[in-house]
This record gives structure tokens, sequence and C-alpha cells, in this order.
DNA sequence: TCTCTGCAAAGAGGA
């Protein structure tokens, strides 16, 4: 039986005489059950001791397939030659983690915290990789090369490379496997499968194998090896996959690594065997060995997180026997040791970074890991739900029915299914998902872009096809990775001056207005215009704020301000003055927005980075291909003079090779500190755009990611901010309580217009409406019951007062309905055809007319009741008419609540 | 049961 749940207790490490000799053996006391039962003792026999020398109290431990025994009269269990002991199997380490671990534990370290920056070999091996896989689905070599080559375009024009160069060591490669594939083993083309994901609940491991020949694994290296045997790293590659591969039956007993740049023209007999292919027997003892690295790798993460020591627990070095001076990573492994005082094997270079910057790289490292266990946590999801439990969660779309798999440009499939009609969930197009055959873990499953959900079809584009019967929201570790490096590059790259800011140790500066360049408003050209922006004193101030900025500036933008029109007009002042930008904010959606602005003012000379589905339809026309002439690629990022994306795409590989004068982001008080670093990392100078009185950053784990950089800034430092003050989207009697709560009163409207619109002015007849539906802001307490997140009696009352605008004449366009949840956004979507969304998606928009379901009942307990921020971007979105429709005894027991009845009841 | 947007990911190498 499998036996699994946290450690209570550790035993010594005992050696026993059996009838097999000596053998170690040690005791480990768990709670099984994941921790429901009483406590029992798990013997842990011969090598799985070292694992038990990382085992501590608290860590999960899973060991399988364990035999009954009896140990100081006691009842316990004890491993079998069939078992397996996993630490902290929740914990998913992905494959190439392993390997490099295997290298040196502080190899792995170094990977997570600083990336793989852009570099040749790296970006050759993609595109061999590519070619490989072509070969495999039976595309023409030299048509593959010239495609995957072209793919590249960008990266390699950024790295200095020539097409033709990277075509001819690409097709030498390529060679290696043709040779290889053409010695017979592919005649039965079904016992291949290149790329193939798998994801291991029972060791705690992911990953993706290059191919699959008959059932083994066969991992492709792009470089060479002179040696008889596979380079032991690479083993400990294939063998990971071999050991996932177990899980599911297939008992994989060979491993194949194909070295592509060992070429028949070099064979030579001092070299030893030179040919591509090695095999190699995956016996269990070296699968064993797999699994105790990654419990080791898996222990050490947990001790990061869960040690009560001051900070982090991190590699060495010394844990591995490699030799520093042989290793690529050698100085920066040294760097990182010098600049954060770290024990290392290799040594340290440099002086240590002042306390409080590593304090701080400490607590948002500890912070980052901790959202990284939640996205595991989501993965976990995957095999712990069924497939009912993840539908009703929103996400997955079940009971999928395939419709067909066809095989596109760039050997992709395009792959179809028909949805049942009632089917909703969190995915949307253009969302990467894992598209399977019904079981994302032990079936086979791909991960695909959604390039359609509407209607009763869905269609998802993948490398590989798949029999398409369920489709599963995946939990990327991407922006953690992003996260981690960025926080990397501000603490231990970032230069001194920007970080004396950051750091307190120094107000931000200004330039004296008086050295303005020519062309721009100010004192420096008296035939200038007076000023950026001549009729609002709060916007112009801002833009002169950025524009002087030497370090930062911080403009503070409520609702309806005008925020987007004050970005454009600071990012043409900024060009004008010689400056190259990037503009970024955490959405795609905000970035097209800022961009549109922008080209609004008549300046059209930007490039949009994103993904081609990330990026809104209107915006295609400026956004970067990738693909193309490495040269003119290149150069079309490099002189971009300004530059958008969002703050993930700021941290991709790419454009961590780009370099600006000013960053400028919006949405900033809805980034994390990282993610904000991610986008400023890349100028001298930035400017935050954004308000803290809105939606803070999403994260799942509360800790120190919870407040946006944006935020602290602007408390310590409220001489380098700018509040625009005067907005332009509600009346007077709607922003009054948004003014007083949240803005000590400073926000105002305009203009006369503003202040003074009313639902008269879209051609209704107040008249014909209930009183409580007018005058600017109303109160409707339908007497409903709040059941989950739902009030379905409230629904019906929103969908009634929504059908009663209707009536008097309001366009169905301009009104729209929020609530906090989503289950109560999709029972009033039910019931009216107005646009119906929850705060956080309604954030940035507004309508003529909107109407709040607040669907709490008896009291306001919950976390999304007491962020009062939520309730300030729900009460703004309206021009002429807010009407909110909740209980009123609830609203009266919290007193920001009884505030808000009173003003909206006046 | 609170809210949720980004992201293909994995990709190399020498004594």
């Amino acid at each position: 039986m499998n036996l699994r749940g946290p450690i209570v207790s550790v035993g010594e490490a005992r050696t026993v005489s059996t009838s097999y000799g000596e053998r170690d053996c040690r005791e480990v006391r768990v709670r099984p059950d994941r921790g429901a039962g009483e406590p029992v003792d798990v013997t842990l026999w011969g090598k799985w001791t070292e694992t038990a020398e990382h085992a501590e109290t608290g860590m999960e431990l899973l060991v399988t397939e364990t035999e009954e025994d009896e140990y100081r009269g006691e009842v316990g269990y004890a491993t079998t030659d069939e078992s397996w002991v996993v630490l902290e199997p929740d914990f998913l380490v992905d494959v190439t983690g392993i390997r490099s671990w295997v290298q040196c534990p502080r190899m792995y370290y170094l990977n997570k915290l600083s990336g793989i920056p852009l570099n040749y070999p790296v970006v050759k091996g993609t595109i061999v990789h590519e070619v490989f896989g072509d070969l495999l689905r039976g595309v023409d070599l030299e048509a593959s090369i010239a495609d995957r080559v072209d793919e590249a375009g960008l990266e390699l024009g950024l790295l200095g490379y020539e097409r033709e160069e990277v075509e001819d060591e690409v097709r030498r490669n390529a060679a290696a496997v043709e040779g290889w594939l053409a010695q017979g083993t592919l005649s039965d083309e079904d016992t291949w499968r290149s790329e193939f994901t798998l994801i291991s609940p029972t060791f705690g491991l992911k990953g993706r194998a290059d191919a699959l020949r008959r059932g083994t694994p066969v991992e492709l290296k792009t470089g060479k090896n002179t040696k008889r045997e596979p380079r032991f790293h690479d083993k400990v590659q294939a063998a990971c996959y071999a050991l996932m591969l177990d899980e599911r039956g297939v008992d994989p007993d060979i491993g194949t690594l194909l070295y592509t740049k060992n070429t028949a023209l070099d064979r030579n007999e001092e070299s030893g065997d030179l040919a591509p292919a090695k095999e190699f027997t995956v016996g269990r003892g070296f699968l064993e060995f797999v699994v105790r690295e990654r419990n080791a790798l898996a222990a050490m993460e947990w001790r990061a997180l869960n040690d009560p020591g001051e900070r982090p627990t991190v590699p060495t070095g010394y844990e591995a026997d490699a030799t520093c001076s042989y290793c690529f990573e050698q100085d920066a492994c040294m760097v990182v040791s010098g600049r954060l005082d770290q024990e290392s094997k290799a040594g340290q270079i440099g002086t240590p970074v002042p306390d409080e910057e590593r304090d701080y790289f400490d607590r948002f490292y500890t912070a980052i890991e901790e959202e990284r266990r939640e996205t595991h946590a989501e993965y976990r999801k995957l095999w712990e739900q069924t497939p009912e439990e993840r539908a009703a969660d929103d996400r997955a779309l079940i009971g999928l029915e395939p419709a067909g798999q066809t095989e596109i440009d760039d050997a992709r499939w395009e792959l179809r299914a028909r949805k049942p009609g009632d089917a909703v969930s969190k995915l949307r197009e253009g969302d990467v998902a894992l598209a399977s055959d019904g079981d994302p873990v032990s079936g086979h499953a791909e991960l695909g872009r959604i390039v359609e959900l509407g209607g009763d079809e869905v269609v998802v584009e993948a490398d590989e096809p798949v029999e398409l019967r369920r489709l599963d929201v995946y939990p990327s570790e991407i922006s953690v990775d992003r996260s981690l490096t960025a926080l990397h590059d501000a603490v231990l790259k970032g230069n001194e001056a920007r970080k004396d800011v950051l750091f307190g140790r120094r107000e931000p500066a200004f330039r004296d207005p008086a050295d303005r360049s020519t062309g721009s408003p100010g004192p420096a050209d008296p035939d200038a215009p007076e000023a950026y922006i001549d009729n609002n004193d709060a916007q112009n101030e801002a833009v002169e704020l950025a524009v002087d900025a030497e370090d930062c500036a911080l403009i503070h933008g409520p609702p309806g301000t005008g925020k987007t029109y004050t970005i454009a007009r600071t990012i043409r002042a900024l060009v004008a003055e010689g400056n190259r930008v990037l503009l970024s904010a955490f959405t795609n959606r905000a970035v097209d927005n800022a961009l549109e602005a922008l080209r609004d003012q008549g300046f059209d000379d930007v490039l949009r980075v994103g993904t081609e589905t990330g990026v809104r339809d209107d915006m295609r026309d400026v956004r970067l291909v990738q693909r193309g002439d490495p040269n003119a690629k290149a150069a079309e990022l490099r002189d971009a003079p300004v530059v958008a994306a969002t703050t993930a795409a700021c941290g991709s590989r790419v454009l961590r090779e780009c370099e600006f004068d000013v960053a400028l982001v919006d949405e900033a008080s809805q980034l994390t500190e990282p993610g904000t670093h991610a986008a400023i990392n890349r100028a001298d100078r930035f400017v935050l755009v954004g308000d803290h009185e809105q939606l803070p950053p999403v994260v799942r784990a509360e800790n120190d990611l919870s407040t946006s950089l944006f935020e602290r800034l602007i408390d310590a430092y409220p001489e380098a901010s700018v509040m625009l003050d005067r907005q332009y989207r509600m009346s007077q009697r709607i922003q009054a309580f948004a003014s007083a709560e949240f803005y000590d009163g400073a926000l105002r409207p305009a203009t006369p217009e503003v202040a003074g619109q009313t639902l008269a002015d879209l051609g209704v007849d107040p008249d014909a409406l209930a009183p409580e539906l007018t005058g600017g802001v109303g109160f409707v307490d339908p007497a409903g019951e709040r059941d989950g997140n739902r009030n379905v009696r409230e629904a019906e009352r929103v969908a009634a007062v929504v059908d009663a605008y209707v009536a008097a004449g309001v366009d169905p366009d301009d009104i729209g309905v929020i609530a906090p949840f989503r289950a109560q956004v999709a029972e009033i979507g039910r019931r009216t055809d107005v646009t119906v969304d929850t705060v956080d998606r309604f954030q940035g928009s507004s309508k003529e007319v909107i109407v709040v379901s607040l669907v709490a009942t008896g009291d306001l307990d919950g976390p999304i009741f007491e962020d009062h921020r939520r309730v300030n971007v729900a009460l703004t979105r309206a021009k002429k008419q807010l009407t909110i429709v909740g209980d009123a005894d609830a609203l009266g027991f919290d007193p920001f609540y009884a505030r808000l009845l009173e003003w909206a009841r006046r």
C-alpha cells in the first residue's frame, strides 16, 4: 500500500544485520492520509536512508508499495524492492532542473535566479530541436531548416548572426539526425512520437520529452560527445522521462541520447565512438538515484521557505563534486555569492550589497517562491479534482467531442471539438491551455493556444495532434520565473543611483525646467507653446514632472482623470527630447489603450512587442513579427523610438537585450515590485502611472508581493508625484463618495457639463422610472438571500432594473452590470443581454449607466468586501446613473458601507 | 470556494 502524509519525526540512522547482510535503515514517523490518520513509522531501507537525511518534520512524504512490519513491538511499515520514496511530491520539479541540479545544485539555483539569457548555442539548439520534430513528422529537411531559421530571425539578428551561416550549421546537425533516422528505425512511423508533455503526481516531476521511440525516451543534444558513454546529466534527464513513462505503465528499459555534432566525417579511432546516437540501459538503480536527487532538490526548496533561519536556504555547490574551474557559470556564481554574501564553493567576487538590499532580496525571493507553491497547487487540482469538479471550478472545458485534427502551416496542428452548449470556463480565446484526450495527467496532453471559443466549437492550435476531449487552464510558472530574474537584475545588476532611490537613501532628483531642450514647452524656448497640455494644470504638471525626472516620476490617476491621454502626451514629449521610450503595463489591454491614445495624437512611430493573439487587432500593423531576415528584424527593434509591451514580455529574453532612456509603466498599482522591475530594469529613468486606491496586484499568497512599487514610492516620495484631480467621467453626485472616501475630497469634475450630466441627456424621461432608479445614484433592496457567491433574487432584481432602463429608452450598450463574484456574474448574465462582469474585469472602462450587485446579505464577511479599493472601482464606472442593488441591513454593520448606503439613498 | 492576467517551453557546453 501507499503511505502519504506530513512527517512527524525522523529517527536515527541504524545499521541492521539481515539475511542479506548488513543494511542501513531509518525510521520516519508520518501522519498518513495527508495528516488525517494516526502517526505510524515507516522504515526506509538501503539507499532511501539518503532521502531520510534530507527529511524534516513538516515535510510531506510519500512511500509507495510498503509492507507491514513490526519494530519495537509496534506495527509499522517498511519500504520494499518495489517502493519509491518521494519527498514533497506536490513540489513539481522541472526535468531540466534535475539535470542542472545533478551537475551542481548551485547551477540549478543560478539558472533559476538569473534566467537563461539570449545566447547562440541555445537559439541554435532550439532550431535543431524544431527541425528534429519536423523530420519525425515527415517534413522535407531543407524546407524545415529554411522555415525554422526564418522563425528565429529576430533572436539571431540580435545575436549578430546571418541566416546562411545558421542554416549551414543546422544542416550539419540535422544530417546526424537524418543519418540515424535512415538506419531503418523510422520504417514504422507509428512507434515515434515527438515532443511529449509529461506530468508526474507520484514523483513530483514535469517536463517535455523530445521524442519517444517505441515507448523509450530520446533526447536530442546539439553538442559533441566524444566519449563512448552519454554525459551523465544527459542520462539523468532521459531517465526522468523514463521514470514518468514508468508511472504510466510503459516501463522503458533503454534511453537514447542523440549528439548531433557527432558526424561520420569526424569519426576517428582515437576519440572513441562518434556515432550520434548513444543508447544506455535504464535500470531500477539509476531511476532510484534520480528520485533521490529530486528529493534532495525538493527538500532544499522546502527549507528555503520553512527553515526558521533568517535567510532562505541556498545551495553552496559543496553538495556536488563538480569542479568549479570547468564550469561555464563560474563567474556568475562568484558574483552572486559576492553580492549576496552567500557561502559558495566557487568563492566570492565583489562587495556585498547593503543590508537593506539583501533583506529586500530575501523577502521577495521567499514571496516569489511562495507564489510558485500556489502555482503547483493549481497543478495538483489537475489530478485531484474530478473532471466535473474542474469544470464546476471554471478551470476546464470537459465533455468535448473531437471534430477533426488538421495539419496546418509550420507543421502545427489545428484541433477542433464540439462543446456542450452550456459549457463556461475562465478560458478565453488566445489563452495557452492544456489540450488533452480527456486525462491531462496520465493520458495524452499537449500545450496549445485557443484560437476560437465561440458558439458550440473550440479550436486549438498545437504542435502535435491530440484527440481533443478536454481543455484545462494551464498553471504556468512563467510569471514566477520572470519575477525572479527581474528581482535578480534589479538588486544585483541595477545601478547604484537607481537603488539609492528604491531603497530610500536618496530623494528622486529633477532637472531644472530651464534645461528642457528646444522644441518643448518651458523656459528654454520662448516660442514654444506655454504648456504641454493647456486646459488641465495637473495633467500638464504630470508631463513636466515626467520629462524633468532624473530618476523617476509618479503619476496618480484616479478614475476618469485622463490618465491615458496624459501618458500619450508624456511619451511624445520624451521622444521629442530624443529619448527612446519603453511603454509597458500589466495587461495587453492597457498597453494597447495607451498605444491607441498615442496614435490618436498623431504619433505612429511605435513598435508593439507581443504574441499574435495578445495584441489587439487594430495594433497588428505595428506589431513586431519575429520571423524574417535577422538583420532587418534586429534593426526594427533596436531603432524604434517607442516600444510597447506587457511587463511579462519585458522580462522575455528578447527584451532583456534592449535598453531605453525611459520606461513608462501604466497600471503600475496593479503590479508587484518584481513585475515593475521587469519593465524599469530596461531603462535609465522611469515613470509609473496608476492609482493605489483601485485594485492591487493579483497574487495568490499574501506577502510582500501584495503591495505595488507604485504605492510604496508614492508614500515615500510624495513630492515626486502628481495627482490628476479633474475627472471627465462621472456626474458630481456619483463621484462625491469616491472623492471623499479615497481622494480626500480632491477629485473634482473637470467641467460643469461633466458635473451636471444626467439620464435625461440620454433622451430618457426620468419620470418613466421608479424614483430610486434616477437622480444619479440610487439604492434598491430586493430582500434576497446570499447562497454561496450567488444571490438569485438579487440577480432577478438586477435584471429587472436593467429592463426598466432599456424600457425607458437607454441603449443596452450604455448599460453595464458589476458583481463581486463570477458566480453572480453568470447568474445575472443568464437574465440579461447587457455587459455583466466582475469588478476586476471592469477596471479601466465605464458606461453611462451602471448597476452594481453586492450579493451579500446579513453581514459583509469575506475578503472581497474587506478590500474597499474594489468598491471604489465598482462605484466609479458610471457616468450618469449608478444603481446599487443590495441588502441595506448588511451594509449597516460596517461604518464604511454605512456611509456608502447613506450616500446612495440621499 | 474571492478577485485573475500574463506567458508556448525547453532550448548548450568541456575537462
